[in-house]
RNA sequence: GCUGAUAUGGCUCAGUCGGUAGAGCGUCACCUUGGUAAGGUGGAGGUCACGGGUUCGAUUCCCGUUAUCAGCUCCA
């Protein structure tokens, strides 16, 4: 494909190619404003950029847009790749691009040209009667679009502000074939049934209610699930030298004030009042962490101190953030609070990324990780923050660790870094994250003796490594679209009748099973052995052991695993070897 | 919270241009006792999210509320 640059230089790139697919995207989302203006001339252009499967444009419509005006835009779209137009591209002064905005009414454009300088060089792109003003690059003419498709309308605020007028913004997608796009739809549609909200009914894992929403139930099989990553969790911890405490639910305004979260964070926080005084139900557990610490005097031969807490955590998020378990109003954070030198922080912090990564690993996930520095609104000093995120940086950089930097984005009381798992599809969600607080020790005036036997303050870090075991959940059930791993699925084995003349049988070996502490189900229906292994393949069970006359004469059962079939008949024995080494 | 959309048996959905509703799956009963992804017959099950309004009459039209979905903002 021919692409135009903003330079006016012309140069050729492929659609698999990053360059190219945005300026092939880009250019359909001015096609897709070009139809727009068309159809309706009075509507307002704001941005259109690509995006990561596609692109959007937001407009500001002068009536009540949906999507059933998706039909008769794509019909326009297709016109204006049939007419071939060729993309013209030129560059004006600010004067003279605020003439032609103003011409053409464009307030949006008008606005970001106000921002300019005088002698700022604007480019501005034509295709037919329509001119964008737009940095490209952009493909050299509109019929290289061959197959695009409109999919969704929501709103946007103007410039991502919410104080800013919401508009309407439209999302489609666009590949150089159809047979491209609707392998595209086609994997969009797969995706959508890993769902965890999906998966979590159909597997009756958790439930959310009108009487609570953000506020999950865990169901018999969803809680077995959660139990398993608390135990799993319980034995790394403890190999990795971390004691667990556990905090009130509940405590008093006057700790929240100390702490600065009545002041920071009060409109997210639950409260009751008990005896005329003010409480609230924790946001966070640190403040109940920091009780735990100052009950007695330290030392740095306690350091690094690793105190855990599976803590159970309320806030109150904005009813329209609200997403199955990816981000609830309750939920049970894995937490720590490591309390250091300031010698210590590197290894410690290596400490815990190294874990992370081992957790993440054993469940076979992909993150990305992001490093978030000092914000405009931070306390502490300048020489705090260097020598914290310089902590951070170095032990990433020390186990060559990639990462990208989010300048500016950390908390107020310190940098920080996350960890980021994708969804089925692919909407990133931060699950891990290593905070460093220089603000709670300071208020809550925590010390430790040094080995120069003077009073220090502690660093402190708070860390997560599922983060919420709620959203850790969503992500396992999407990662395994509801088949998981033997040790962690709620039900591993279940036993199919032939015939209910074989349900004792059945119950025999589920005991011998049970006895293993395998987690097992007989179905013992009078149903034919067809039916039964499609109803427990849809329970995504990875073992079925089918017993019938066959079975009972030879004291053994038929094997049929998950994914590989039928694994043929075996005594009992041989089939606790195979579980054991695949691992219960 | 904001913009738009949606809300019908346990689940997935159809339907009513205003005259109180259907299917498949599931469930229950009976028949069948069957060998690797759905055996047959019959029954039960719904104030059509909630509250108002218009109307002789509202599940259907209008307003509001709640929840959910897509996205935006937010995620200390």
């Amino acid at each position: 494909m021919k692409i135009k640059k903003r330079d006016g230089s012309i140069l050729e790139a492929g659609f698999e190619e990053e360059l190219g697919k945005n300026a092939f995207r880009h250019t359909a989302a001015h096609i897709l404003a070009q139809a727009v203006k068309r159809l309706y001339p009075d509507t307002k252009c704001a941005i259109g950029p690509s995006i990561a499967d596609g692109f959007y444009y937001d407009f500001d419509f002068s009536f009540r847009f949906s999507e059933e005006n998706f039909a008769e835009i794509e019909a326009e779209m297709k016109k204006i790749v049939k007419e071939n137009l060729q993309l013209k591209h030129f560059i004006a002064d600010r004067k003279k691009a605020m003439q032609i905005m103003k011409e053409r009414g464009e307030t949006y454009k008008i606005e970001m040209l106000q921002e300019l300088s005088e002698g700022e060089e604007i480019s501005f792109y034509q295709q037919g009667e329509y001119l964008e003003m737009c940095a490209g690059p952009h493909v050299a003419y509109t019929s290289l679009v061959k197959a695009f498709k409109l999919l969704s309308v929501a709103g946007a605020y103007w410039r991502g502000d919410e104080k800013n007028k919401m508009l309407t913004r439209i999302y489609g997608t666009a590949f150089p074939s159809q047979d491209m796009l609707e392998e595209y739809l086609n994997r969009r549609e797969e995706a959508k049934k890993r769902d965890h909200r999906k998966l979590g009914k159909e597997l009756g894992l958790f439930a959310l209610f009108e009487e609570g929403p953000g506020f999950p139930f865990f169901l018999p099989k969803g809680l077995i699930l959660k139990n398993l990553l608390v135990d799993y969790w319980r034995k790394l911890h403890a190999r990795e030298g971390y004691v667990e405490i556990s905090t009130p639910i509940i405590l008093n305004r006057q700790l929240w004030e100390t702490s600065g979260h009545w002041g920071h964070y009060r409109e997210n926080m639950y409260t009751t009042v008990i005896d005329e005084t003010d409480f609230a139900i924790k946001p966070m557990n640190c403040p109940g962490g920091m009780l735990v610490y100052k009950m007695a005097p330290h030392s740095y031969n306690e350091f690094p101190m690793r105190i855990g807490e599976l803590g159970i955590i309320h806030r109150n998020e904005k009813s329209g953030t609200l997403h199955g378990l990816m981000r609830v109003r309750c939920c049970t954070q894995d937490d720590a609070h490591i309390f250091m030198t300031p010698g210590q922080i590197t290894d410690e912090i290596k400490g815990v990324i190294r874990l992370i990564d081992e957790v993440y690993s054993d469940f076979g996930f992909k993150y990305h990780v992001e490093l978030s520095t000092r914000p405009d609104n931070s306390i502490g000093s300048d020489k705090d923050w260097e020598m914290a995120t310089n902590g951070l940086k170095s032990a990433l950089d020390e186990l060559k660790m990639p990462y990208i930097i989010n300048e500016g984005d950390g908390a107020f009381y310190g940098p920080k870094i996350d960890f980021h798992l994708e969804d089925s599809i692919g909407r990133t969600w931060q699950c891990g994250t290593i905070q460093l607080d220089f603000q709670l020790p300071q208020r809550f005036e925590a010390e430790y003796t040094g080995e120069d036997g003077n009073k220090h303050r502690p660093i402190m870090i708070h860390r997560v490594v599922f983060g919420s075991i709620e959203r850790f959940i969503g992500i396992l059930i999407e990662h395994f679209a509801g088949k998981f791993p033997l040790w962690l699925s709620p039900v591993q084995v279940k036993i199919l009748s032939i015939s209910d003349k074989y349900n004792d049988y059945a119950k025999e070996i589920e005991n011998i099973l049970k006895r293993e502490g395998l987690r097992c189900e007989v179905d013992g229906r009078a149903e034919k052995i067809g039916y039964k292994i499609r109803a427990a393949r849809l329970e995504r069970i990875p073992y079925l052991l089918i017993v019938g006359e066959k079975e009972v004469e030879t004291d053994c059962v038929s094997v049929r695993k998950r994914d590989d079939g039928d694994l043929g008949s075996m005594p009992i024995g041989q089939l606790l070897e195979i579980l054991k080494e695949e691992g219960i």
